[in-house]
DNA sequence: TGAATTCGTACTGGAATGGTGCTATTATTG
DNA sequence: CAATAATAGCACCATTCCAGTACGAATTCA
């Protein structure tokens, strides 16, 4: 449905929030805290950030006192990061990624008048998104114009 | 997964065949003859080319001999009128659509920080996509910049 | 030791997607 | 008029994906 996935949403939230608490150098925040703040089921929660570390968006201490800190300045976090960290990586069409296709083959292929153009689109929608920093959606600000 | 679905893919090659084979005047293009030429499953084209029919992108004709064909000049069909006949109106998350939210509430709601900006990404992208014109799909050209 | 936390992995219910089937209606053709 | 070819409008099914849950292990601090 072209729509981001919830736990795209919750992950911007989680990180917004990350970001406003303290900068990269600063204390944890545990996964409860954010959770509590925004009325976020805490499990589902725990994989986002999980995953969001995994991507090295995000770096983690675990134990008492432990919890989540941004591994990056706000500036240099991109939705393009945290979308592909939270729902893999995107793809317009499915003849669109580079990588292999795992499912079933399109069935028009190479024959598809509108491959070309799509990619295209694809591209151009990836580097909108490679764009758009964190620090833009922290302080809403208008974002960064052109796909 | 910020990806267009299957339907769309098969909406925009039959859209782009019809522009190509005849435009808005001409004769009418069986789905059938659709489904051969791309190799689609013939009952599913024959659904998405009804909600084509049904969003006015296409006209029909019905009985032997009849078919479809561009309702419009391939210049005035955008990809955000395909999207929307073919997968509903896009909403890059729930509170972005000015719609009532059918399923259950966000549940950070009111207290969202990023809803601004996220609406003002979503309005960003539809424009994009209301300026991409079925007719620079079909031809490969360098879609539109700006989103 | 115990409490609080992340890590890894696996599972589940519900919704959306991709695809099918059937019947009615409309139009052309012989 | 009858047969055929096509769309219209349903209703349906299977599979996949999303959202959320569960649980045990590892880690850190008090």
């Amino acid at each position: 449905m072209l729509s981001l996935t919830r736990k795209t949403d919750y992950a911007l939230v989680a990180l917004a929030y990350l970001g406003q608490r303290r900068t990269v150098g600063g204390d944890s925040v545990s996964a409860r805290e954010i959770a509590d703040r925004f009325d976020m089921p805490l499990p589902l929660l725990m994989n986002i950030l999980k995953e969001l570390a995994k991507a090295r968006i995000v770096s983690s201490t675990r134990g008492a006192a432990g919890g989540y800190r941004l591994a990056m300045e706000p500036e240099h976090v991109t939705l393009l990061e945290v979308v592909t960290a939270t729902e893999g990586p995107i793809r317009l069409a499915q003849c669109c990624s580079g990588l292999p296709i795992v499912g079933q083959e399109c069935r028009v292929a190479d024959d598809c008048p509108i491959r070309g153009p799509v990619r295209h689109l694809h591209d151009r929608l990836s580097e909108f998104m490679g764009r758009i920093t964190l620090a833009e959606l922290m302080q809403g600000q208008e974002v960064a114009a052109g796909v």
